[in-house]
DNA sequence: TGCGCCGATCAATCATAGTG
DNA sequence: GCACTATGATTGATCGGCGC
């Protein structure tokens, strides 16, 4: 029986944590498409290329982040609010150069 | 141009995030796992069943046989191995999409890394 | 109307990496 | 060094869609 559990001493052994600005990106499209974070096989390919990792490992990471985030969404409270504060950063600058476009077309 | 109308339960009185959409309430139902002996006899349905060894690799061998089963091949692995006709076909379908994903990216990266303990 | 398959996902678990 | 947590991968099984 617990032999059983030596039947797959495999793969599952030598895991390498991603790179920290490859969980960056990851974090940062989860957390603003937090409302539905499934992204399409397009998208996973762009993230796969920025994070330098594969597809199947970018459809993990978002199958385990899905799971663990509606598991405890306590948990990632801060987290969430840390990207969607740096999101909204961007928004802002964005706002603040269409404003500012605005401002000089404006007969 | 498409957008996700997610339902949002917006309680939000202070926090802007903090909502709960369909996603994170999605809900499997428990697995019907019943068995050979359709009575309420081994699996205890609601479990994920582990296999054994012997199940795997028999399995395994069929599957480098055959990567497709015909009913009658299912209906004796199954009688063979003591599991469902549906637990042997769902495994064939999971082993040839793990099949599906090594071929396609897994077909390189295998080179002796320099680093060296 | 039902069945098998595909593709994606879920959910529980394993084994390891990281942290205190 | 060791207990505990964070995290990537694996896998039996489910869900929705498609074709026959």
């Amino acid at each position: 029986v617990m032999i059983l559990r030596s039947r797959f001493l495999d793969a599952r052994r030598k895991r390498r944590n991603f790179s920290k600005q490859a969980t960056e990106i990851l974090n940062e499209y989860f957390y603003s498409h937090l409302s539905n974070p499934y992204p399409s096989e397009e998208a996973k390919e762009e993230l796969a290329k920025k994070c330098s990792i594969t597809v199947s490992q970018v459809s993990n990471w978002f199958g385990n982040k899905r799971i663990r985030y509606k598991k405890n969404i306590g948990k990632f409270q801060e987290e969430a609010n840390l990207y969607a504060a740096k999101t909204a950063v961007t928004a802002a600058h964005a706002v603040a150069a269409a404003v500012q476009n605005n401002q000089t077309n404006s007969p | 141009l498409s957008e996700d109308k997610e339902s949002a339960c917006t309680s939000e009185t202070s926090t802007p995030t903090a909502q709960t959409f369909d996603w994170m309430k999605v809900k499997r139902n428990p697995p019907k796992t019943a068995k050979v002996s359709e009575l309420g006899l081994g699996t205890p349905g609601g479990l994920r069943t582990n296999f054994t060894t012997r199940q795997l690799t028999e399995l395994e061998k069929e599957f480098h046989f055959n990567k497709y089963l015909s009913r009658a091949r299912r209906v004796e692995i199954a009688a063979t191995l003591e599991l469902n006709e549906t637990q042997v076909k769902i495994w064939f379908q999971n082993r040839r999409m793990k099949q599906k994903k090594r071929e396609r990216e897994g077909g390189r990266v295998p080179p002796a890394p320099p680093g060296c303990p």
